[in-house]
DNA sequence: TCGAGTTCGTGCATCCGTTCACAAGCCCTA
DNA sequence: TAGGGCTTGTGAACGGATGCACGAACTCGA
């Protein structure tokens, strides 16, 4: 399930204000979710709370995190160091615990050999020997456009066997490799589809501010659930 | 429906290769979707091609843009102008048809008044007369956690109607606004996930690189689907 | 020790989205 | 003009996920 870093999420704020134990009420709360999906979840899990009392915010933690990474910490490299490179790279997140960014692959000169967030930027020319030798098996497309699939199949071919592209076209992968893409222009189109819908379901209210005629129900959707 | 976007994306390619009539078949093998899918999507949609031909790419093309995007092309501010800020103001895909970057926020006097893809940043401060001044309905939140919540609510009080936020922590709105959230570490957090289980499942191969032991079904995964 | 209150775990109904299968309809050919 | 071959549009079935409701188990207080 993918719900579970947003538990892990919730359980170490709970954890950091010293919460020791929680009810699947609160829990379910504070990760978004219904309290009958919590606790399915976690008895799917097998992990088991106390009746009477909740969960421990601890040993559940423990549970959890070592279902999510199950004590491995996978090499991440990310390929097209550009702007938004260069923010993925600097991304707090993407030192998790589980993840590792240990390499960065560029195919401009301009940007090759310089220093980003601590790693020296790498020719893409040397992507296959950078993959194989340092273990990268999750790849971070962040390159525009054009020469996208040319270095997607080069990664997969490497070794790569999960890849997070944020190229606006459509890559294809073998079946045996993880693509997950994340589509900016297309989100944005999303929530413009939806203002756009507002406005047409609002009627003549015209451009009304500070309308509150909710009727859309719950609206809030985090990205990234498979 | 989400995939609208998707559809426009395929359309565009056919229309400008030439193409000028698709069959349902072709269009879903572009857009990654099941025939049945598509075309039940775009007969909800009230759209009609012509059966024993398929769908003329143009008209289908007009329709489909004209429900995605019905005329109005929505303002955009970003707000937090760092590494990701700057990626995502430089970003093509958000210069869509539909929306337009209008305005830039920071908090920080050393990036204010700089100019980032051609518009000055403005200082946070201006934030609610900024987003009055230019109409924006649409928000990206670029910052980094702590004021993340304050500046949301400002956004909301200054008329925002859509957010979209890659602040890793949960944002609260009111009912009436959407919230499209992009967690960039849980989507390498997801990744690793089914890496561990990929390895977890493959038992004692150990370290195999080229393995193509499929067993996992399609796995492409498009972001945003809500 | 015993009962009341609370909370986990789980079987069941419900709902949404997708897929299957087929009738209706259009083009092309004879 | 009539028939065959495709393709759309749609009703029905399938699968998965979600939510509800209830039994089981634990704690607390008398």
């Amino acid at each position: 399930m993918a719900r579970l870093p947003q538990y892990v999420r919730a359980l170490r704020a709970l954890d950091e204000r010293g919460v020791t134990t929680v009810s699947s009420e609160e829990l379910a709360l504070a990760a978004h979710v219904g309290s009958a999906t919590l606790r399915k979840d976690l008895s799917c899990l097998g992990s088991f709370g106390t009746r009477g009392v909740g969960y421990g915010v601890a040993p559940l933690l423990v549970v959890v995190e070592r279902e999510i990474g199950p004590g491995r910490c996978w090499n991440v490299a990310i390929v097209g160091i550009g702007s938004l490179g260069h923010a993925l790279a600097n991304h707090g997140g993407f030192a998790g615990a589980s993840t590792r960014v240990v390499a960065l692959f560029d195919a401009d000169p301009a940007v090759v050999g310089f220093t980003v967030a601590g790693l020296v930027v790498r020719d893409a020319a040397d992507l296959e020997a950078g993959v194989a030798e340092l273990d990268v098996r999750i790849g971070v497309l962040a390159v525009p456009g054009g020469p996208a699939q040319g270095l997607c199949d080069r990664l997969v071919a490497a070794g790569v066997t999960s890849l997070l592209s944020f190229v606006p076209d459509d890559l294809a992968v073998p079946d045996h490799v993880g693509l997950r893409s994340v589509d900016l222009s297309s989100e944005l189109a999303i929530l413009a589809y939806r203002e756009g819908r507002r406005a047409a379901d609002d009627g003549a209210t015209g451009t009304g501010g500070g309308d509150v005629s909710a009727a859309a129900g719950p609206d809030r959707s985090l990205v990234g659930i498979s």
